[in-house]
RNA sequence: CGGGGCGUAGCGCAGUCCGGUUAGCGCGCCUGCUUUGGGAGCAGGAAGUCGCAGGUUCGAAUCCUGCCGCCCCGACCA
């Protein structure tokens, strides 16, 4: 095996995979397209899930769990829903070594399970709302896969919303979009674009979709969560009526949202460098990597006692802390690996340190090193992790904004996309100009931003008067 | 499903065209000694149904036939 990744402009797509491997964030599993999650990637999943799940709570949410297998009636009800997700389901014709007389269909979602249930649970306005998320694993039959970002099994949260009224559930809606958008930005430090997907865009069954959507390292969009209003289109299908304060039936609204395992891919792409991962503090699993040098053996005592010191006053200042004092390794393959894992904080100290009463702190983001005399060391971090946290984002953001590209006319948009940017323009076009946008240069629109100019524009592809502007780019 | 490529040690590969002793190399792994401030050095060692099945041949990783699997591009995809 090589020493390093590939590097990101000989091969991204390369650079990628090398790093998630190497990195130990993932590994093949056995059936095409599944992954292993190694600890490494899972510990940034489970920061990820902790910080999303707080959220979901302060916003009057509780979690509970549905079963993975869907009876295919359930599947079929909705139409739009069955037509976007049959073809990519895994489903179960075998059981207790008889063939079954209905197949089970794998859930690649649960609006369908979920929504059954909720029939059994929903009278009236009073039994709503219902604010329940579930974390859980979802198949989809993909053609294509890659390391998190697109696989054939992945871990999510779904949540699944029953609303008295259609302006409630578009509050939702909106509502857990904007969550997203905090955990994208303040946990993540990857800056998105929030706003609305178009109709070729949208998830199958639903009214409309918000999404949020960042920019990759190679300038490719990335789909980084979606929230979907689903108005009353599962109600109908599974006869969710409610009586109002009126006295009268009326079927229920809906809403579902998600994130995924796709989020850590995104951080990998949207932070990385040729070196490796570089984690925001706030997702590292560990925050500081400490690494003892020494030869002789007195070093060595004395230099460890000194560290663990120095870790446990970090550590009650609740920063997450590793002392590497593995001896199997040389420090300069340490340095290499830690960087490798993007572990925002390298701490050394060797016998001279020791003796002058300093540490040596390199800073992953920027590679910067400098001297700390150990009394200055925890407030320093502590000081350190919120800049390098706004730091990345500030970095990510100014990337995405030198390569977001407006443009007024087609030729100058086909130029922008060809050189991979992200262009902003004025759009009014529907589903069959987007398509054919599409054909000729791969683009697509990937948001209407929530965010949108006073001035009304002209349409850059049909010339019409346009009064939003659209985002497109070329997506994963 | 169409086009291209690849299956040889844990990983990455050479050897295949043109059949011929015991199938090599790098990394990793094991043992020992020396090392440790940017992926350590030396010595020794373990590890292979050459993707599978059949055929040709005195002899097949190598030639022939069939099958299986994987990767890339395209189609497809929240």
């Amino acid at each position: 095996m090589s020493k390093g990744v590939t590097k990101q402009s000989e091969d991204y797509a390369k650079w990628y995979t090398d790093v998630v491997l190497k990195g130990e964030l993932a590994d093949y599993g056995p059936v095409k397209g599944t992954m292993i999650i190694r600890p490494y990637g899972y510990a940034i999943w489970e920061s990820i899930r902790e910080a999303a799940d707080k959220m979901f709570k302060e916003t009057g949410h509780v979690n509970a769990y549905f079963p993975m297998f869907i009876p295919e009636s359930f599947m079929t009800k909705e139409a739009e829903h069955v037509e976007g997700f049959a073809p990519e389901c895994a489903v179960v014709t075998h059981g207790g070594g008889k063939k079954l007389e209905e197949p089970l269909y794998v859930r690649p979602t649960s609006e369908t399970i979920i929504w059954s249930a909720y029939k059994k649970w929903i009278n009236s306005y009073r039994d709503l709302p219902i604010l329940i998320n579930q974390w859980a694993n979802v198949v989809r039959w993909e053609m294509r896969t890659r390391l998190f970002l697109r696989t054939t099994e992945f871990l999510w949260q779904e949540g699944h919303t029953a609303h008295a009224s259609a302006a409630e559930a578009e509050e939702e809606t909106r509502k857990m979009i904007e969550v997203y958008r905090k955990l994208a930005e303040e946990h993540l430090a990857i800056p998105v674009y929030v706003g609305q997907k178009t109709d070729a865009e949208k998830f199958a069954g639903a009214v409309h979709t918000y999404c949020i959507e960042a920019m990759m390292g190679d300038k490719r969009a990335l789909q980084a969560g979606t929230s979907h209003y689903l108005g009353q289109n599962f109600a109908k299908a599974f006869d969710v009526k409610f009586l109002n304060k009126n006295n009268e039936l009326e079927y229920v609204y809906a809403t579902s949202w998600g994130v995924s395992t796709r989020l850590v891919g995104g951080l990998v792409m949207a932070h990385g460098d040729d070196k490796g991962l570089i984690l925001p503090p706030k997702v590292a699993p560990y925050q500081v990597v400490i690494i003892p040098i020494y030869k002789k053996e007195e070093d060595r005592s004395a230099i460890l006692e000194k560290l663990s010191q120095i870790a446990s006053d970090l550590e009650s200042k609740n920063i997450r802390v590793k002392i590497d004092d593995n001896t199997q390794q040389s420090p300069g393959w340490k340095f290499n690996q830690y960087e490798m894992q993007g572990v925002p904080v390298r701490m050394e100290m060797g016998p001279k340190d020791l003796e002058k009463g300093h540490v040596v702190i390199v800073r992953r983001d920027t590679g910067k090193k400098e001297f700390l005399q150990t009394d200055a060391i925890t407030n320093t971090l502590v000081e350190l992790m919120p800049v390098m946290q706004k730091d990345l984002f500030d970095r990510a953001l100014a990337f995405r904004e030198a390569h977001t590209k407006t443009v007024n006319n087609y030729s100058e948009f086909k130029e922008m996309i060809d050189e991979g940017n992200f262009v902003k323009a004025y759009w009014a076009g529907d589903d069959r100009h987007e398509e054919e946008i599409q054909k000729e240069t791969k683009a697509t629109v990937r948001v209407i931003p929530f965010e949108q100019p006073q001035a009304k524009g002209t349409c850059f592809y049909t010339g019409k008067p346009a009064d939003k502007i659209a985002i497109f780019g070329k997506s994963y």
